[in-house]
DNA sequence: GGGTGCATGTAATGGGTTACATGATTCT
DNA sequence: AGAATCATGTAACCCATTACATGCACCC
């Protein structure tokens, strides 16, 4: 009776918390924004916005533009706004992240290091990535949205996002290490 | 063409390289060692071990004892460990996960900044509970399963889950200061 | 003429959890 | 008597991605 879940109508009517837009542009937000921890496709997007809008949470406005292709414009609505707040008042649902680089490494044993190492390369390599993108959109948003009252919570789940990599490339480092000390292991005994 | 995905019959054929075992020893062996990254639900598991069945990746055998239920032990095959080693292989597929906690936290200022923080508190709390449970399960490998040689691959996976938690607790000690300040900000200028 | 970006949507498919259904044994 | 644990499995449902289908405009 419960469904409990269900969070990517709750994430449409944030986006749209921050002004209309188009199933189009929602998704290009989701890129743009909260990306690093939040995905959406159309395939979500667009069914989801129509039955928000039967539910009455969001408004649909066909804008019409000569020489370019109709927009469904959609804004939400008080009630919107009251199911959202609502939904943001309840607690996190937190469910297990199923990382498959772990359970490899879990089963490492059957293969060469060398196949674990790459694995774990190449997590260092994207959370290095990430680390700088953390950065550029840390000072971007600072300059551009200096008075936009959000700004602080975006910039938590930057931090967030700064601190998870971090740690991810301390381990990567630390596991790395761990490699060379079996590798040479295993040649000495050789 | 290409599906990608699909993880759970190769986390199935990785637990039954550890030794034979019934679904329901798979549920209790994946809350117990591969819990805090990955899950399997029985719902997953039984119509999975079917199915490797069929493909000969595992062998099934009925064992009947008296006063006790009928089991089905599994067993991994000779083609199942190819299929295992070839899994372990392949790169690993990443994808975004979604946290909902930042979701949350990104549209945080509709709601006051108690809500926020009970979110963050909860999230502290759930960590500092998953440190000590790495801490503890990371002596009890030490001492239990010296001379295993996945023993070494065990512990690079409890060190990401210290690591991980690590991190958070610093970002969620982070946050509470920043809503604090919020706060204090606020009553200024009230 | 062809690629890219804007724009909307559906259908097929996959992957997963939860609830349901059943039943014995052991411990309290 | 009743709860907990062992044990197996299915069906309903939910959530999500990917591929498909369409089409215009703009730039090279």
């Amino acid at each position: 009776m419960k469904r409990e879940g269900a969070s990517t109508p709750n994430a449409l009517l944030g986006l749209l918390s921050l002004g209309p837009m188009s199933g189009y542009d929602i998704r290009q937000m989701v890129l743009r924004t909260i990306g690093h921890f939040w995905s959406e496709s159309y395939g979500q997007i667009y069914p989801g916005l129509k039955s928000l809008a039967a539910a009455g949470l969001v408004e649909k406005k066909t804008e019409r533009k000569k020489g370019k292709p109709d927009r469904n414009l959609y804004s939400i609505t008080l009630e919107g706004r009251e199911r959202l707040q609502e939904w943001l008042r309840a607690p996190v649902s937190e469910d297990v992240a199923r990382i498959e680089l772990l359970l490899k490494l879990f089963f490492g044993a059957h293969v060469s290091t060398s196949v674990n190492r790459e694995h774990v390369i190449s997590n260092m390599e994207s959370h290095q990535q990430a680390l700088k993108v953390y950065l550029a959109t840390g000072k971007q948003l600072r300059r551009d949205k200096a008075n936009d009252p959000s700004l602080r919570y975006w910039l938590m789940t930057l931090n967030y996002g700064r601190h998870h990599s971090a740690a991810m490339l301390k381990w990567c480092r630390e596991t790395l290490a761990e490699f060379d000390e079996m590798e040479s292991k295993r040649k000495r005994r050789q």
